[in-house]
RNA sequence: GGCGUUAUAGCUCAGUUGGUUAGAGCGAACGACUCAUAAUCGUUAGGUCCCUGGUUCAAGUCCAGGUAACGCCA
């Protein structure tokens, strides 16, 4: 037994995730967590919402609250729909918990006593009006290259010249629209993760067996033109870590927070000590401490592509610049994007499918399957309605669902509700018996590694597997001349529910309860062997006939579907 | 503009360190079965592995250039 930390990309507070979310973090990272959880290891799995930075403030604005109260909503609302999609975090926290609160300022404070915080002036735009500096996305202006009215202070959408805010002719905030702009001086604390570069580097390619994907994304932002860069860590805003060195004040920060992008990693270390505080756990720096117990943990950390950055060099820049004995992490695990009918999931145009709409529209363990069985690890992957419904279709419904089915309902006509037990077993078992141990032994090996798309292929030939062997077998002939042989063949077929159930347990957990359940099981142990596990249901024990496990996906579902989430999202 | 990823059967994708007739699922055609959610099982047909050039006894696999798609950055 082992001890393994996973955490999961931190969703940001504002607004429901779309699946593309969902599969590139939360999901795959609970597939791992329930299955090492199967195996009898010993599991910390944690994920929070990310709750810092302006597109919250806004976001609350706009809903004309008070941001602290909008993040408490939103949490709640993002843990009830995680918990709609079975996600078994071991505590779902937020980054503006106070034990984030404190962890952060004492980051910040560490890395400035190891001299790796330089406060720098700049100026920025600010906004009387709006009574804060604007970052540069938040302004906008006529363009002084082509003359579009709407450009950005980043960059025009026009002409995509790449622009300063005080470029800008006749600027101003999008937030209220004023124009009474003006430079200001303020102060800033910058990370020296230039100081870090050579030690990161070594870092990284000490990582040989990390996907393509992460090492790749790592390796350019640290050669890419002048290497990597200092970064700053400090905002003008009000919401979010007030800038303290440590339990100290900060001269010249008073009024600044941390940058989001600081302090939300470092809640999933905070995460832990709220899951102690919450009273579901004991010990957090067991797991987070080299020297405190974590140096046998093994930490798995699971982001979309667009997260590596901060996790292969931010983080590490953070963790490592401490000179503390933190735990790093041992493996990412890098997801590529979904793809919606052949472009972007768009929050802002309703493209696409929601969390929560999907839940709406069909029970999560289909969208898990589906999801994790198409996962985007080597490269994008696309979701159509149609391959979806022939996916779920045939997968579920037909392979999976139906042999539940046709072989529940063959004993009860046959034989009652109850396991034969005449007959004994012969070669043709034997042989399934083989081939089913062969299986979960690749299956195994795949997990452990979680390539989750062969993960899933090896799972469905592991159901198809039973259809194989009944189609040759065929009980309904052999009754005809032999029954108690034809008992012995139904005998076999019904223990390999039991043994789907606890197999797909990782991907489909209601569905794997609910077949047990209908036997009158108690979900199994993860198999130690295949034949061992193919008794859990011994002769004479009495089970039901299960309700219809996946209901198909209809021509007309599926069309009305597309029809709805094509675009614009009310 | 810079960079990254991808490009393999009609569709979605596998193809370890280069090594014999390039694989799976779906879809298609044909057949078997009739217990079952008109489900299942089997067989077969489909590929100039994006293009050009190079390295090698040998290239889908390595190198160079090009094309295209997606994405990231400034």
């Amino acid at each position: 037994m082992a001890r393994h930390l996973i955490t999961s990309a931190i969703p940001y507070i504002n607004g429901i995730k779309h699946l593309g979310n969902l599969v590139g973090s939360q999901l795959p990272a609970d597939l791992y967590a329930r299955y090492l959880r199967g195996r009898g290891h010993e599991v910390l799995f944690l994920c929070a919402t990310d709750e810092h930075g302006t597109p919250a403030e806004l976001a609350a604005a706009k809903a004309g609250k008070p941001v602290a109260e909008y993040c408490a909503e939103m949490h709640e609302v993002q843990a009830r729909i995680a918990k709609g999609f079975g996600l078994s975090f071991d505590h779902f926290g937020r980054s503006s918990s106070p034990q984030n609160r404190a962890l952060t300022q004492a980051f910040a404070a560490r890395l400035a006593d190891q001299g790796l915080i330089d406060e720098v002036e700049q100026q920025q735009i600010y906004s009387p009006t709006d009574g804060r500096f604007l970052p540069d996305r938040y302004v906008e202006g006529t363009c002084p290259n082509c003359g579009f009215e709407d450009a950005r202070g980043d960059q025009c959408d026009n002409c995509t010249k790449q622009l300063d805010p005080e470029d800008l002719i006749d600027p101003r905030s999008t937030i209220s629209g004023a124009t009474d702009l003006e430079m200001r001086a303020t102060k800033h604390l910058m990370l020296r993760q230039s100081a870090m570069k050579d030690k990161l580097d070594a870092w990284i390619d000490s990582k040989t067996d990390w996907p393509v994907l992460t090492t790749s994304i790592a390796k350019k932002w640290l050669h890419d033109g002048d290497g990597l860069q200092d970064r700053g860590i400090t905002r003008d805003l009000s919401w979010g870590v007030p800038v303290k060195r440590g339990d100290a004040d900060w001269p010249g920060m008073e009024g600044k927070v941390f940058y989001v992008w600081f302090d939300a990693p470092i809640e999933y270390i905070a995460c832990a000590q709220e899951w102690v505080d919450a009273g579901k756990g004991q010990d957090w720096e067991r797991w987070w401490r080299t020297d405190k117990g974590a140096d046998d943990v093994r930490y798995t950390q699971f982001m979309g592509k667009d997260n590596v950055p901060f996790h292969t060099l931010s983080f590490p820049s953070t963790i490592m610049g401490s000179a503390q004995p933190w735990k790093l992490v041992d493996y990412i695990k890098s997801f590529n994007f979904l793809t919606y009918d052949g472009g972007q999931f768009s929050t802002s145009r309703g493209r696409g499918v929601f969390m929560d709409q999907a839940l709406e529209v069909l029970p999560a363990d289909t969208w898990r399957w589906w999801l994790l069985s198409h996962a985007p690890e080597t490269s994008d992957a696309e979701f159509t309605w149609e391959n979806f419904q022939t996916a779920v279709n045939k997968d579920l419904a037909d392979v999976l669902g139906n042999f539940i089915s046709r072989i529940t309902k063959f004993c009860r006509a046959k034989f009652g509700e109850a396991v034969p037990e005449a007959g004994a077993y012969g070669p043709a078992e034997e042989a399934l018996i083989a081939d089913l141990t062969a299986r979960v032994a690749r299956y195994e090996t795949l997990m452990d590694a979680m390539e989750v798309r062969k993960s899933a292929a090896e799972l469905r030939a592991i159901w198809a597997a039973g259809n194989e062997y009944l189609q040759a077998q065929a009980p309904w002939t052999t009754f005809k001349t032999d029954p108690d042989k034809a008992a012995a063949q139904v005998r076999l077929a019904l223990n390999l529910i039991p043994l789907y159930a606890v197999l797909s347990a990782p991907f489909m957990p209601a569905t794997a309860a609910s077949m047990v359940e209908a036997l009158h099981l108690e979900m199994p142990h993860w198999p130690d062997d295949v034949p061992t596990a193919l008794s859990s249901m011994a002769p004479g024990h009495v089970f039901a006939v299960p309700e219809v496990l996946f209901a198909k996906i209809s021509d007309e579902d599926r069309d009305a579907w597309a029809e709805r989430f094509a675009g614009r999202r009310d």
